[in-house]
DNA sequence: ACCTGAACACCGTTCAAGT
DNA sequence: ACCTGAACACCGTTCAAGT
């Protein structure tokens, strides 16, 4: 046994756990992305081997599930920490906050809206999520019915990000035009001239897709207010 | 050489080619899901050895790129077949038949969603997808501005489709309670109370997430009246 | 030019064996 | 009970060699 091993042994005398490994897993994603996240530098990362894991969870799948529920943990935390009226009319911007909020914590792990989009699994936290959310559309007013359409309508924007097909101009940092783009003007008519008018350069553009923070909250408002007039 | 080697090469005397391989790609993805699309496999496929793919496409990211584009083709032609009024108000309903059309073939194709949600790149089929949109729109006298606004809002919705993150009930198919929420009954009060009263039980449930046909429009014209109110 | 066999560097996961 | 080494069955992809 060389002294690199016995070194890395005692390190890692605090034992495995499903917690520490979905701690790690968390780690591993912030640093190279979610495609960074295999078993085998999941247990290098914890000092062990990579089928140590095995016995603390079942399969993969199951580290994906649980990242979901450490990033929703992440999220309850914090509008837990918010505290604003809700009943009548206020329920809105209540609503609103707590969505912002979520998308705050996304905004720290620009993967984790792919990986909750490819779960399909009930994540306990997320439950709690949305309970919370309906809680303040109850308070505001709204139908048990109407929460409920609400809730499918909101789809992930309610947890703070919604997917955006392509990025109509160039990538986030350059402020060149798409090549593929430019390539076929002739027959984009309607969103080249769009283009020309609106000045799609947005230094923050994040989270994968472009997608950024005005447009967020234009999409969220749009829902929140047709929301408010059927309430 | 054996007899059903022989037989094999001459049932592919057609020369492969990147639209053979993309539309191969399609129909292992509509038989077993896109797990299924491997190199491997979708040689097979085509009666040839997988390393003989790569003269036709770079690699499998580029495979699952022109997948994007071969299914947003199909929705293109099936697009382009309807003819509405757009000018004024008419907008409206021309923009939510084309939006239902593009969710029909998604209907066919469960699986693509996910795919569209994993890509980055620009598909020249959605450019000319969401064009036809834009044409709409500004038929209907939207600004450039607000069309831009519009297009961020609608998301995948544009596209057919939208990212549900948790199934409130049981599985499409049994009428069971979901399990974990049971559990958790107590901390979710204003979900389970909500669940009691609307039944949520949809035989119809598909496209991966449960998002199903009423719930979908109920999303999309939220979306639609609130545009057309700043129109 | 198009296709392929063998091989490489990775995966997730199983199993039998260690402490 | 917890951990591990070796091995298995898969990936995507490279390379040198065939026609």
């Amino acid at each position: 046994m060389s002294l690199a091993t016995r070194g890395k042994s005692a390190e890692s005398r605090t034992p495995l756990s499903r917690d520490r490994v979905l701690r790690a897993a968390v780690k591993i994603a912030d640093e190279g992305g979610i495609a960074a996240v295999t078993m085998r530098r999941l247990a290098e990362e914890l000092g062990a081997e990579a089928m140590s894991l095995y016995h603390h969870v079942a399969n993969k799948d199951q580290v994906l599930d649980g990242v979901v529920d450490a990033i929703t943990a992440e999220i309850n935390q914090a509008v837990g920490r918010l505290a604003l009226p809700t009943r009548g009319a206020a329920w809105k911007e209540a609503a609103r906050q707590r969505i912002l909020t979520a998308r705050q914590v996304m905004l720290r792990h620009p993967w984790a809206p792919a990986v909750f989009a490819s779960r399909t699994t009930t994540s306990t936290e997320v439950l709690l999520y949305y309970d919370g959310l309906l809680g303040i559309m109850r308070d505001g007013g709204f139908s048990n019915d109407l929460c409920h359409h609400a809730m499918h309508a909101f789809g992930s924007r309610a947890l703070g990000f919604s997917q955006e097909l392509f990025t109509p101009s160039g990538g986030p940092s350059t402020g060149e035009p798409d090549p593929v783009m430019v390539a076929m003007a002739a027959r984009l008519p309607h969103l080249v001239g769009m283009l020309a008018e609106v000045v799609h350069d947005d230094p923050d553009a994040t989270l994968g897709w472009c997608d950024d923070q005005a447009e967020f909250e234009f999409g969220l408002d749009l829902l929140l207010d047709g929301l408010d007039r059927r309430r």
